[in-house]
DNA sequence: GCCGGTATACCGTCATACAAGACAAAACGC
DNA sequence: GCGTTTTGTCTTGTATGACGGTATACCGGC
């Protein structure tokens, strides 16, 4: 049972808007599973919407790469297969990559002292029961260094692709050791310590393998399962 | 007035898609000029689709950023900043060069012959009065070295940017001499030929050179109207 | 047990309706 | 004559109902 969508939900006053945030939130919790079909129908039962305010959210859950529409089909929740996957985790290495340059260069040192905020504050969730949380205050820490970056575009693009690969994320967060947690924050500290000497190659390098870390877990969750 | 609509149109089964194949080139060939509003009532009219389809197309336009959406006024094209055609260039370079890395790497002879047919094919539309089409041929260079590379998910983002910026490339494009466009040409047969060489190196240097030329012509244009 | 036909469910699309807000013009006051 | 207010129209956002087509599931026959 997912929430029915009141009036006054949240401050957007379409409320498209609003059925798009319970859809998104519904999915990144697992509570619609990969590759689960969605009836129109019965999510605007179930939300209290009507069935247009359902398509037009789902349409943009689409672009951001939520859900699949089969034609004749219907919607299904992504299942996202392991050469995808691979992909998502290359272009945000290429790009994340090449912003932290980008951020050495045009980051003002008030947006340094914010990313470590950021990072401690994902190193204070720590337990694997809140893999979804972890994963969204990484996904702040990755939003300051793109807007100190000043790319918005690229912060968006990025955004859109962490999204798509949530669902692995949480998946290997909850089966990561304790130990493993910790070289993931030993990792974004040396980055900000690279940041604070503003040493281009450095953050530049430690970025790149840190997705890649990332994206050799989520590679052994999906050739595993 | 923009072509009607109908059933037999294009291989794909949704009118949806139809819809929006006729919509996004109405805008590319700047049917449609930026700032433009787009009411979906007319737009159902001229197409001879309803009303449902129009807005399922407008919501994908928007998605691909083609189009803006200002909550109780409507649809409109997106006017691209200056600032906003900066970043979308500044990816493009990122990941156009990271690409060409790629493309050496995973590319077969046979890739890049096609890619060499492409570049010969974009030279041979080298009227400024078709910019549109000359843009078009070298989206198709650019979408075989992504394919070369591997990587669709790269592919798709740099296809969904260049086209936010087609309105630009067009302007850019009609205005240049016959020596730039020379230059244009020159650039991308070396590029072709640093993948024959299978010089990563060269050819990640010479990639992003050739974008950051088009960031600085588009500049140009945005900062002179 | 497999195949073909039927029934059902759901999507894709359309037409219509209506409230709320935006825009423009007309009416009014000064 | 000009600024302000009011009115009216237009468009969006959302809802509802409908219908054909298609996919899926069920069911009976061979």
């Amino acid at each position: 049972m997912i929430g029915t969508i009141s009036w006054t939900m949240a401050d957007t006053p379409t409320l498209r808007d609003r059925t798009v945030e319970v859809l998104r939130d519904a999915i990144l919790t697992q509570h619609f599973k990969p590759g689960e079909k969605l009836a129109e129908r019965v999510l605007a039962d179930e939300t209290g919407v009507s069935r247009t305010s359902i398509r037009e959210a789902l349409s943009q859950l689409q672009a951001e790469g939520l859900v699949q529409r089969v034609p004749g089909k219907g919607m299904f929740v992504t299942r996202v297969t392991a050469e995808e996957a691979q992909q998502i985790y290359e272009v945000r290495a290429i790009i994340e990559a090449a912003t932290a340059r980008l951020f050495v260069a045009r980051a003002s040192d008030a947006d340094i002292d914010a990313l470590e905020v950021a990072v401690n504050a994902a190193e204070a969730v720590n337990e694997p029961t809140s893999a979804l949380l972890h994963a969204q205050r990484l996904d702040a820490v990755s939003d300051i260094v793109m807007s100190g970056a000043g790319n918005d575009v690229a912060r968006q693009m990025v955004a859109v692709l962490r999204a798509r690969v949530t669902y692995l994320r949480t998946i290997t967060a909850r089966s990561a050791s304790r130990e493993r947690r910790g070289e993931t924050m030993a990792m974004l500290h040396r980055i900000v310590d690279a940041y604070r000497r503003r040493d281009a190659d450095l953050a530049e390098q430690l970025t790149r393998a840190y997705i890649e870390r990332s994206a050799k877990f989520a590679q052994d969750v999906l050739h595993e399962a």
